[in-house]
DNA sequence: CTCCATTGTGCAACTAGTTGCACAATGGAG
DNA sequence: CTCCATTGTGCAACTAGTTGCACAATGGAG
């Protein structure tokens, strides 16, 4: 139940059509909520029955045509409780430390260079992030509202930095796992 | 698609019945791998059909019975096909980064205690796998497969202390927000 | 003018995960 | 013996997210 959430943020931050949406989706919001344009057009017109957003007057919205939506005092009400809200951190689900416990089992062949290029991915990811702080948190940016958000590409970048990290020291133990002694049968 | 894949190596591990699987990812695989006795039972169900595991011949296998399962030659192959291919990772979808920046337009009344509330939660959980550590992993345990659980736990205490480090770096900016500068209002 | 790539919106079917139950076997308390 | 908590297995309905398309408008290339 958080998509409906991140769009209500999303246009309180600035009215968009789904499109506008999906993109800004695609650099920032999606860095920790990521969606579908399909996914956002169904939870549009959601939000839009339940009286939460309401496209903005425009000339024809037919089919194939831009429609802007903004937040009502509803949306905005509804999404002040769900902040205010308590909520339980989700149980972790990652694929690669999965992947590593089978390894254990069935053998580590294949597994190095997969590794491997994901340290690349969250190489580039880190180096993306930091460009942004560069870019957009001088020391001269300083509300309320720039060190909230500051604080939130700290996570993104505190993140990736771990995930380098332990990449990095997982590559290394693999070169020194004796290959004789590499799991494989029984 | 993994819930089979983490089945297939807790059976590989050691053969259970479903209720020993859901017990077993209550405490181990479930720390990067979690799910629900139902949808254990229902992956059980679908390995058997598929030839990929088999239930233990045991007297009178009917409902309020322990099944045990093991593993079959193709289910072992399927995992270690599996392990071997390259995945992507998913991209992070994360609640609490996203309630940040939804506070930052909508208020940041109420967050707080939930903040702290989540930093006793990773902290607890920093712990139990520092123990895990301490009791499992020392000097002596040193073959492959070891190292390679010992990395993986690596994993959940590196992130855990990113959370714990990232949580309580959070709380302090909070403590500093000057109150009247708090976003409220459009 | 015509075609075609691009932009924009959306439906349908599917897969994965969650929630809420149902019900059988077992063993100990009374 | 009877009841009831516990252990164990499972179905059904639902919610959330993904995949694969369809189709309308627009504008520039030819």
């Amino acid at each position: 139940m958080s998509l409906p959430h991140a769009i209500l943020t999303a246009l309180l931050e600035r009215p968009s059509s789904g499109l506008e949406l999906t993109r800004r989706f695609d650099m920032s919001i999606g860095y920790f909520w990521s969606a579908t344009h399909q996914q956002i057009y169904r939870e549009l017109g959601r939000l839009e029955t339940q009286g939460h957003i309401r496209a903005l007057p425009a000339e024809q919205p037919a089919r194939g045509q831009k429609k802007a939506y903004e937040v009502l005092p509803a949306g905005r009400a509804e999404l002040a409780r769900w902040t205010a809200e308590a909520q339980d951190p989700k149980p972790l689900r990652d694929t690669l430390l999965l992947r590593l416990r089978a390894a254990a089992v069935v053998g580590t062949a294949g597994i190095e260079d997969d590794l491997r290029r994901h340290l690349t991915l969250h190489e580039r990811q880190l180096a993306e992030y930091r460009e942004i702080e560069a870019r957009d948190f001088g020391p001269d940016r300083d509300t309320a509202q720039d060190r909230l958000r500051h604080l939130i590409l700290r996570a993104g970048i505190d993140l990736e930095t771990f995930w380098t990290g332990w990449l990095t020291h997982a590559l290394e133990e693999f070169g020194r796992l004796p290959d004789a002694s590499r799991p494989r049968g029984e």
